[in-house]
DNA sequence: CTGAAAGCGCTTACAG
DNA sequence: CTGAAAGCGCTTACAG
């Protein structure tokens, strides 16, 4: 007893078998029926639809699942590393991506992997448990994806891989940040620092490109003085911000709002004024910055819709529909009081 | 092909079979030698295991569950609702039971309900794809609960139930909030206004009995004047915190960050000062109150290691393990700036 | 249009 | 200690 004893959570379930002995039909009709594959006579179909529908049979996903090999599952990645677990980002990633499968009667499996560890992952996929994957970021160097390509495992990434032959899905980081650059250029001020978190996250290499290519359209050369990269702590950030003070810049966008949350901390200790002394534009329009003395100009994009349009793409493609190799979500500038 | 032509991830899985007829053995005796049920001969153990660790052969999670009437997966029950998205509880808790569950070899399987709509929990109930569920929070009525004793389906709920049948694992809150009021009556501050979230959330009301805990204790009488509850909106907290500044209190606690954050805007934009015109303590120590020009007293919950602990208990249960009816975890008091 | 039968890869009484 | 066989609840060639 023990283990099984919840099996049929109290009420028993009925069995195609148990469809087919009522009907006096046998179980490949009402298989065919059901699935909606195969021929079956009008008459019998309508039949065997109403019957399971008053009797509210349910087919048992598990062994569908053994017949067709196939879960019926996805599983989604999501980095473990301490300083981004706390970030909104993945959470509505989650969310859209898992209200977009269950319209498909896929479920999301939850997998935590971990900078040198993958072992959520790895038993994931040897106990064959999903027909495929999301990746919620990518690295310059990355090991889920490795892995998966190596298991031959059908996944998509949500962000940029350096790897053209990966299905992905991103919104236009370059674009957006060659934006914010170009917003503040075109007010006049040229000289514009820029920090930004790790390097090894493609995504941080994106936006300095974005920002590279605005400066580049002005005609105005990228002082490396003034952009800093791998950013991550609060004390990094602090010291950079003052640096990029003395360096006298007009602007500074930050990459991200745990950054931007240092920086006005360190302005705000050292009486240094937004936007008056200089302007401020942060990435996500999180809650992060929500509630402070100053709002700050920010870009905004819908992750959860992020989250449904890469579930899409990877059910098509487990589907065998036809697929873009990459597709580029957009996003919005919102201004606020920091750029005034 | 399409549907099932990424089966096998490219590589062909070896089964029991295989393993059986290579080393001329039954069926019977390999899985028994891989699960550790029923007895085998210790040389015929050994060559199996040592032939499987060889050939790294993993047993189809699938076909064992239909074998056993067992998922091994666990669905977690995420509310969607729009406001608390954002919150990294649910996010920090889902971590834990992640990272326990895969120890036991159990997955954890992503569900948002709504308000409104339970159709993802029943989705996951009516195809039997979970062995149990872990609900994320409590309300006073409750329909996740309801629905799923109604199911028969073995839960365990995060949070505090009014049902004493239902398995529970909880932060202390009442405790905790009787610490932080006692904390400031020990100080002197005699007036301690109370802002709190929804009235149906069952933590809001633990709350709220903790905090009058603490004054009956001390003989002081319940002033319902300062105390708001039902407050959602930045609007309402906006209008609640000037309230109480006029009721003259000594301090205010939020029961949760958001809030807090609400109240220091406003009393940043009205000139108040925190600490010296009034002390401000709050529930969460997370990123919403961090980096900000105050730092702020507030208690500190191990949610990684709540997400922990209701896994192990919803596990255990599963298996026939004994279990508390009623677990009650921990919780710190952070002292910061803002009750000097 | 419909069905009998084999098969998916395990587990587990039952028998020896 | 070990194995042949039935069973978990579906799907799907194959035959009619």
């Amino acid at each position: 007893m023990g283990q099984n004893s919840f099996y049929g959570y109290g009420q028993k379930k009925i069995t195609i078998d148990d469809v087919a002995n009522a009907l006096g039909v046998s179980k490949t009709t009402v298989s065919r029926a059901v699935s909606g594959k195969g021929r079956v006579g009008e008459s019998t179909r309508n039949r065997v639809l109403n019957y399971i529908a008053e009797n509210n049979y349910k087919p048992n996903l598990i062994a569908k699942s053994l017949a067709e090999s196939k879960t019926f599952n996805i599983a989604v990645v999501i980095p473990g590393d301490y300083n981004l677990v706390d970030l909104p980002f993945f959470q509505k990633c989650l969310m859209g991506i898992s209200e977009f499968a269950s319209t498909f009667n896929y479920d999301v499996l939850m997998c935590v992997c971990y900078e040198n560890d993958l072992s959520q992952l790895e038993r994931i996929i040897d106990n064959h448990k999903v027909d495929g994957v999301i990746l919620t970021r990518t690295l310059v160097d990355d090991k889920p994806e490795k892995y998966l390509i190596e298991k031959g495992v059908p996944f998509v990434v949500i962000g940029t891989s350096l790897n053209d032959d990966v299905i992905q899905v991103d919104n236009d980081h370059r674009s957006a940040c060659k934006e914010l650059t170009s917003l503040m250029l075109m007010k006049g001020y040229k000289r514009i620092g820029l920090i930004g978190g790790d390097e090894s996250h493609i995504v941080t290499l994106s936006r300095y490109s974005g920002y590279k290519d605005a400066l580049l359209e002005t005609g105005i050369s990228v002082d490396k003085q003034i952009v800093h990269l791998n950013v991550l702590t609060s004390i990094v950030a602090e010291k950079s911000a003052l640096e990029l003070i003395d360096k006298h810049v007009d602007a500074i966008i930050c990459m991200d709002d745990t950054i931007c949350s240092y920086v006005l901390k360190t302005f705000y200790s050292k009486g240094i004024r937004v936007p008056e002394d200089v302007k401020l534009l942060s990435f996500y329009n999180s809650m992060i910055l929500e509630n402070r003395n100053i709002s700050i100009t920010t870009l905004q994009f819908d992750v959860k819709e992020l989250g449904v349009e890469t579930c899409k793409v990877l059910i098509n493609y487990l589907n065998g529909i036809e697929i873009e190799k990459k597709t580029l979500l957009k996003y919005e500038v919102i201004l606020k009081e920091s750029t005034k």
